[in-house]
DNA sequence: GCCTAGGTCCCGTCG
DNA sequence: CGACGGGGCCTAGGC
């Protein structure tokens, strides 16, 4: 189930990496030189570090510090093996966009495998679909009287999240956003709203941003352009999903 | 250097993980299952599982695919171990926003630990910065007799990378992208464009938007809006970095 | 295959 | 400390 090899040969440890790239996780901790190459580029000196393969191509140096790996390949790469003198070689491949990840490995303190699989039905709660879906099972979260016409309504300029009609028979564009709204949300809202009044003159259009919070920065931006704010808490969306 | 258990007790694990926790990675293969709450929620059923910890506060939960981890917290975070029966227990805090990590692991196949550093001067060639830094030691880049008047010019709706003026004296807002320009960045330019003009009425203002290609949709909406675009080369930009 | 938009985005920088 | 925007973003969903 889980093998591993404690200060293996060059060769040994290429035999290793051979023999599971394809079908299980590695983990390599060694002294490590690397490069990237593609639509930026990047050097790392020779240095202690961890490697790790994943059998769907993944490939990525780690440091001691950070969430993200310094180097990095994604899934659909491809990985190669090979010996260069006393110097193990990992070389990767991916293909759209292209770009190359070369490591060298020399030494290798431990390598060690073992077969890890994937939780297929894996779920995030909370996310922006689940406060979009809240919507729609009860429009009154937007406003009373709200009435919802269409969701994803695609238009030129980017998918506006509901479109729908207030109680007075105005359009509303709303934007929902799951976290804080950044001056960014606003600008978006902005750019739907003024496509839906010159597609619909004369017709009375507005804009409501629906998010936990907005910074003061955007909210500034949205009161500048006549634009509304709607807050909703995780308590409000709890009900209906 | 190089630590590591195998099949150890809970005891052990426990005992090993609060030796290392704040200053090396550790990386634990095990039976893991797993729960993170906080701006969303998930959980993850008992399983064989990577978990990797470093000494910034940085857990992660990895699985046999994808690059990025399935539960996580990030640096800055607060781990803690402890025992419940034969389970050894992770639990992490993430302070600002708040947020929980809670990690079973019912049996532990291998702890492992070395200390790694951290490349310091790490850098990547080839950012958004670095065409900028390009365009203001050699603005022609952008056209014959452009002048720089600004970078990173600050305005109500944003910060525009450069804004010059042309060798007619039109003012030119340009905005940057380091690959393949999106309709985002084209509405970006159209704000800013608006923003320059209601400040300098009766004065031509221009848009150029500079990046190594454009998506379709974005090509017709910069035509739209009578914007411009300027494709540059990565060869374009090296001799000035 | 490319294009589009969300993300527990992470991450650095600047206030 | 929060706020803002870039990223080799990655990743899921449409076409």
């Amino acid at each position: 189930m889980l093998d591993h090899l404690l200060n293996p040969t060059v060769k040994d440890a290429t035999q290793f990496i051979g023999r599971y790239k394809s079908s299980r996780v590695i983990v390599i901790y060694g002294q490590v030189e690397a490069t990237y190459s593609g639509r930026a580029a990047a050097q790392l000196r020779l240095m202690p570090r961890l490697i790790i393969t994943k059998p769907d191509g993944v490939l990525m140096v780690h440091e001691g510090y950070r969430e993200k790996p310094v180097i990095w390949n994604p899934p659909g790469s491809q990985l190669f093996v090979s010996v260069d003198g006393d110097v193990l070689v990992l070389r990767s491949i991916r293909y759209s966009p292209r770009e190359y990840v070369t490591i060298r490995i020399h030494k290798v303190y431990m390598v060690s495998s073992m077969e890890i699989g994937l939780t297929e039905d894996f779920k995030v709660i909370g996310t922006e679909k689940d406060v979009v879906d809240a919507i729609m099972a009860n429009p009154s979260l937007v406003e009373d009287g709200f009435k919802v016409l269409s969701r994803e309504y695609e238009t030129m300029v980017g998918s506006i999240d509901i479109l729908g009609e207030d109680k007075l028979g105005n359009l509303v564009v709303v934007e929902v956003k799951r976290g804080e709204a950044s001056p960014e949300a606003v600008h978006q809202l902005k750019r739907y709203v003024e496509y839906i009044k010159g597609k619909n003159p004369g017709r009375g259009v507005r804009g409501i941003l629906v998010a936990t919070g907005i910074s003061t920065s955007a909210y500034r931006y949205l009161k500048d352009y006549g634009l509304e704010f709607r807050r909703y808490t995780h308590a409000n969306i709890i009900n209906y999903t």
